[in-house]
RNA sequence: GGUGGCGUGUCCGAGCGGCCGAAGGAGCACGCCUCGAAAGCGUGUGAUGUGCAAGCAUCCGUGGGUUCAAAUCCCACCGCCACCGCCA
């Protein structure tokens, strides 16, 4: 969410920035509601401080002994004074929450450094890294995981419909290992502290980050009795709210956390898209980075927090590369977002596994985290944060690129010391 | 789910319907003292809104209510603790 008056305050630079991400945006009705609000509070304070000098001067006449007429004259005027104070301060609150369900809706500004374009095909590439394997006729994720018997996709559809995926004996394992390699990883060389959170949480906690009100059919939720909770798309929401409505120091920053969590998606309106295969279930297991800083360091924090997603690709041995997404194909409340592309042989070319965001002060406005500096000053910090890395695209990109001509799957050596196995063989066992 | 107790500032902890944004401690910051430190002494130390500012207003778990006036009275809810029941 934007400061009201700072987004109204940039006027025509703000409707032009909103523009580049198809975002329409009109000024006149945000700025007349802010001037009313702001009108009425000043009227409902002066009201209310007339209301309380005229109680005082009742408590006064009271405890005098003095005149008893004149104590009730003043209760009089103290009662019609009343009915004026919660009128002006009804019209606050009116106009209030009618200006803040409007900025609700309206998606963070996209940086400067963010390149035109409302598509995919607009991200500009930034480097590649690695070279994708030569391989003849290379087979997809899906026939090589049923080959195997590491997937199933007939009973977890069985199970729970389209977009569910099970995985078996060494499917298993390996989602397991990659998992547990990333959180060594990020944890022990990158710093980060990792968690273990609700992945069910409030809709107060999801329009922190941004999911709400916007995109509730997006979301899978859940009730019992009068309880309603949304099942986290990502581990950056319960993440990122972990301190919501909190005042941190500012040498308590940068944090860097990570947790490995479930996550939902309703993947309504990818009806066509990646039906096949795990590449786009409405299940799926990754390991997320948050990282919580000021506004200033964001721009570097990106950087870092990339080059921590790109760790993991490199620890497998895979080839990707890095785009830069162009203003209009960056989530609601990123302002700057790369996304890490993995090379899929069955593809014949790079497709998304890591989206890092910056998301500049947009959320911390919205859940309310900020920070102290020395001055004793407050200001929101900036959030980031990106995917280090998903497991079934991960675990589908390896299934892919270290598939060998006889029909086996090699593992790569980084993973080895969690697995126990060394490769899967053409008929499924497993090679020490 | 049942019974009982409790929810006040960074923490502990007072609080009679008006003089309470809130006593008193602790912590922290600064100053004095000291060769330096500790101790001691002094001063300061919450957040939010609005306003150029001075200021004004709001906040004592949350939301309602009573009253001219509520941290203080009433109601509902939420959370925490203890015990019981149930349960992975």
């Amino acid at each position: 969410m934007h400061d009201a008056r700072e987004l109204i305050g940039l006027g025509d630079a703000a409707v032009a920035a909103l523009a580049r991400r198809g975002f329409r945006f009109d000024p006149a009705p945000l700025a007349e509601l802010l001037t009313g609000r702001n009108a009425a509070i000043h009227s409902g304070d002066e009201l209310r401080a007339e209301s309380k000098r005229l109680a005082g001067e009742v408590g006064k006449a009271a405890k005098a002994g003095g005149d008893p007429q004149l104590a009730e004259a003043l209760k009089d005027q103290a009662r019609a004074l009343k009915d004026q104070v919660r009128e002006a301060e009804e019209k606050a609150e009116r106009l209030g929450s009618a200006l803040h369900e409007a900025m609700l809706d309206i998606p963070n500004l996209p940086s400067e450094a963010v390149p035109d374009g409302l598509t995919e095909d607009d991200a500009v590439e930034v480097r590649r890294v690695g070279a994708p394997p030569s391989l003849d006729g290379p087979r997809d994720h899906v026939e090589l995981g049923e080959a195997l018997g590491i997937l199933d996709f007939a009973r977890a559809t069985k199970l729970s419909g389209p977009r569910f995926a099970v995985a078996r004996g060494a499917g298993a394992a390996l989602e397991r290992a990659i998992a547990t390699l990333f959180l060594d990883l990020h944890t022990r060389r990158h710093g980060y502290t990792e968690f273990s959170v609700p992945t069910l949480v409030t809709r107060e906690t999801m329009t922190g980050t941004g999911q709400l009100p916007k995109f509730e059919a997006d979301l899978f939720a859940t009730s019992a009795g009068d309880r309603e909770l949304f099942l986290i798309p990502t581990a950056e929401v319960p993440l990122t709210n972990l301190h919501s409505g909190e005042i941190l120091d500012e040498g308590a920053l940068p944090l860097a956390y990570t947790a490995h969590t479930p996550c939902y998606r309703s993947e309504a309106g990818s009806y066509g898209r990646d039906t096949k295969g795990i590449l786009r279930l409405h299940q799926f297991s990754k390991v997320e980075l948050v990282r919580i800083c000021t506004a200033e360091t964001s721009n570097a924090e990106l950087e870092l927090m990339v080059s921590h997603a790109e760790a993991c690709l490199v620890e497998l041995g895979l080839a990707y590369r890095l785009v830069k997404l162009a203003a209009g194909d960056i989530s609601f409340s990123a302002q700057l977002t790369y996304d890490l592309e993995v090379w899929l042989p069955s593809q014949d070319k790079y497709r998304e596994i890591s989206s890092c965001s910056d998301c500049g002060q947009f959320q911390a406005r919205r859940a309310g985290i900020r920070v102290r500096n020395a001055d004793n000053q407050r200001h929101p910090v900036a959030t980031l944060n990106g995917s280090g890395l998903p497991i079934g695209r991960t675990m589908a990109a390896i299934l892919e690129n270290y598939q060998q001509p006889d029909g086996s799957v090699e593992m790569p050596k980084a993973l080895v010391p969690y697995l126990g196995f060394s490769a899967i063989a053409a008929d499924g066992t497993l090679v020490s």
